[in-house]
DNA sequence: ACTTAATATGCAACTATGTTGCGTTTGCAA
DNA sequence: TTGCAAACGCAACATAGTTGCATATTAAGT
């Protein structure tokens, strides 16, 4: 369980805790996976003036640091999620309403498909995208 | 098996042969997923002039007739293939080389997943992206 | 509190991919 | 061979993302 607040999770990854970050970081909690240019309409919202240049700055700190995840659904930009939200999981992307659900798949399963290729292949397997798309209850 | 030449393929799916969709579907029949810019300096390479515009545009009525399949392999650009070369199939990613390979995947073990998916949540997934990244054997 | 070094920020200019409008050209069939 | 739909080139635009540089803010040490 992740328990720490906003504030805490900066300080614990030996971040300064500047106002980008920490209302980044807090829209990025209450959202789906959200692109840089909503989040910088989010924080005009919020009257909050932070510029592009910083938001793409401050996505890249936390990006290495692990408080964020870049996920990409094949739009032609990136979205940013929160890590802590949960942990590894996947996405699927209604078609219709272009609602974005978190999914957790069959890791097993998972793995049997990356050892087949494995074997078959002279790959080592780093890591993985797998989205899936289609309808979602509501639209379906 | 595929055996129909480049001009019958264009003319089976009812388009009018067109300097531009010649070129640009030999250049995928050679080639490994390709984006626009690399098609662009592809084409002149063999002194063959073609507005990117013109690439575009011939590229979306060849994924509309299913001749061209598009990939994104989260780079912030699309990549393009010729859909004749293999049937359903996967890519792997070398992070070093950044060579693209292709892969089949146990489609057994796919539909096992999405069934588990479909079943757990309200979806009806129509289609899914699956890539795979890590270290090839010419690099591991 | 005061200084300082590292990090964060704003702004403007820039790059890259991709799109749109429009006038012109070309392929193809009647 | 003529007419129409499809293809094309060009310029302008749209959007995501980056870079350089000057200024401001944060946190740690005195």
């Amino acid at each position: 369980m992740n328990k720490l607040s906003i504030e805490e999770k900066i300080a614990a990854a030996g971040l300064k805790l500047s106002q980008g970050k920490k209302e980044i970081l807090e829209i990025l909690e209450k959202n789906a996976p959200i692109s840089v240019p909503e989040i910088l309409s989010s924080l005009k919202t919020k009257k909050i003036s932070l510029n592009k240049t910083s938001i793409y700055r401050a996505l890249s700190t936390l990006i290495k640091k692990k408080l964020v995840s870049e996920i990409d659904l094949g739009e032609g930009k990136k979205r940013y999620e929160a890590s802590s939200k949960e942990d590894h999981h996947h996405h699927f992307l209604c078609n219709t309403c272009q609602h974005i659900y978190h999914i957790r798949l069959d890791e097993m399963l998972v793995s049997k498909i990356e050892k087949n290729i494995e074997s078959k292949n002279k790959f080592s397997i780093e890591n993985h995208k797998i989205e899936f798309y289609g309808k979602c209850g509501d639209c379906g």
